[in-house]
DNA sequence: TAGATTGTTAATCGATTAACAATC
DNA sequence: TAGATTGTTAATCGATTAACAATC
């Protein structure tokens, strides 16, 4: 039991959104910022917001508002983005390809410690500046640069055996690009990121949207 | 008010989930499947699964299960998917190709109706079939062929403007892929998938787990 | 009938929101 | 002091879960 006490699963999604709203008013030279206007800009009403940052303590200046500067820092810190963490990206496709690339990476606390694919054909391939390694050197990899979170961007059909390899070779957390559900002890974390899914989410709302049309027509 | 009444928003995104794995279960000649084996291969537990599904009315067999085939159609039609809908894809760069190259998209009722990028050099190119667009013809695909989803993989400082465009051609819902939160009208819906996001999310959880094995070793 | 499994209930939990007292 | 804005409360809403009666 330290500070900053059981941060909401919801919460910490947010948070992650206030942080790039708070870097990108940093790097704009804005000094300070009321809950009104942060939650404007993240797509949020102030309430929820102030709610949110009330879990990282008493941050903000009655009447004033929040130091943008020193919000992002302690948002940073809660999200453990100041760790700069390794992780390893499996699947060197299209997608692959697109995340090796994303310049985004660096910025936000993350580090790319290796690319791996299972075709011999792609081992060897430099991309962005990074080598793809076989599979055969990912527990080295791994063991070597502390890795703790994977990212799996290979078709459905080699999902979990990359996702099990990960997980041996002592990754506990993965993020999951690929059509297939996943089966991971207990104490590994993984969220997937499905196209289809989310686009069948929207279809839904579009169905209903055009329902409602109909009914008031 | 039709039959199927207020589906849950978590349980929308469920039952996309539920909808592959039927598939993968029909296309393996799977005929009947129970809550428990569902929710197994989806990674729900059974009572959630079995509340989701009774949204959709009562449709299983008590002692014995859920036919597949019928429960994949059932859900198709709740989700909208067997109304085959056409989403244009804007931004062709690393993602944007693996998004136009991504099979599951036929497969999962939607079909790219159009690519378009703002980079003349870019327009004319081909891509898995598909010939790459200028924005000015956006408008004139949109209303052709009854477009109402939009997918944004362009880079962030692009994204609103292309977004305001989209909808000004008729879109009303969009996929944003770009790390950038879009300003868009009430009737517009917008989800966004964020690479970072999802990393410092998973970051969260991992310094949760450091913090609580320091205090357990 | 006996065994299995659904569909639904009710209790619990977590997230959202409006409102406002505290305070700069 | 007057105006502004935070941090927190409490009420509301929605989602999860276990348990079990209904029923094949």
């Amino acid at each position: 039991m330290s500070e900053g006490r059981a941060v909401p699963e919801a919460t910490v999604a947010r948070l992650a959104v206030y942080l790039r709203v708070l870097s990108t008013m940093c790097d704009g030279g804005v000094l300070t910022v009321s809950s009104e206007a942060l939650a404007n800009a993240a797509g949020v009403n102030s309430a929820k917001l102030r709610k949110d940052l009330s879990y990282l303590g008493s941050i903000g200046t009655r009447g004033v508002g929040y130091l943008v500067e020193v919000l992002r820092e302690r948002i940073s810190t809660c999200l453990g983005v100041s760790e700069h963490r390794a992780v390893v990206l499996v699947g060197i496709g299209n997608l692959g390809h697109a995340l090796a690339g994303y310049g985004g990476f660096r910025s936000r606390g993350f580090r790319i410690a290796g690319l791996f694919d299972a075709d011999p054909n792609r081992v060897g391939e430099d991309i962005c500046g990074l080598r793809v390694r076989g599979m055969a050197d990912m527990q080295a990899v791994v063991t070597r640069e502390s890795v703790s979170i994977g990212v799996i961007a290979t078709p459905a059909e080699a999902a979990q055996e990359v996702c099990d390899r990960l997980v041996a070779a002592g990754v506990t957390s993965i993020l999951n690009f690929a059509p297939a559900v996943l089966v991971v002890p207990d104490n590994v974390d993984v969220r997937k990121v499905d196209l289809a899914v989310e686009l069948q989410i929207l279809s839904f709302h579009e169905q209903r949207k055009a329902a409602g049309l109909t009914v008031v027509l």
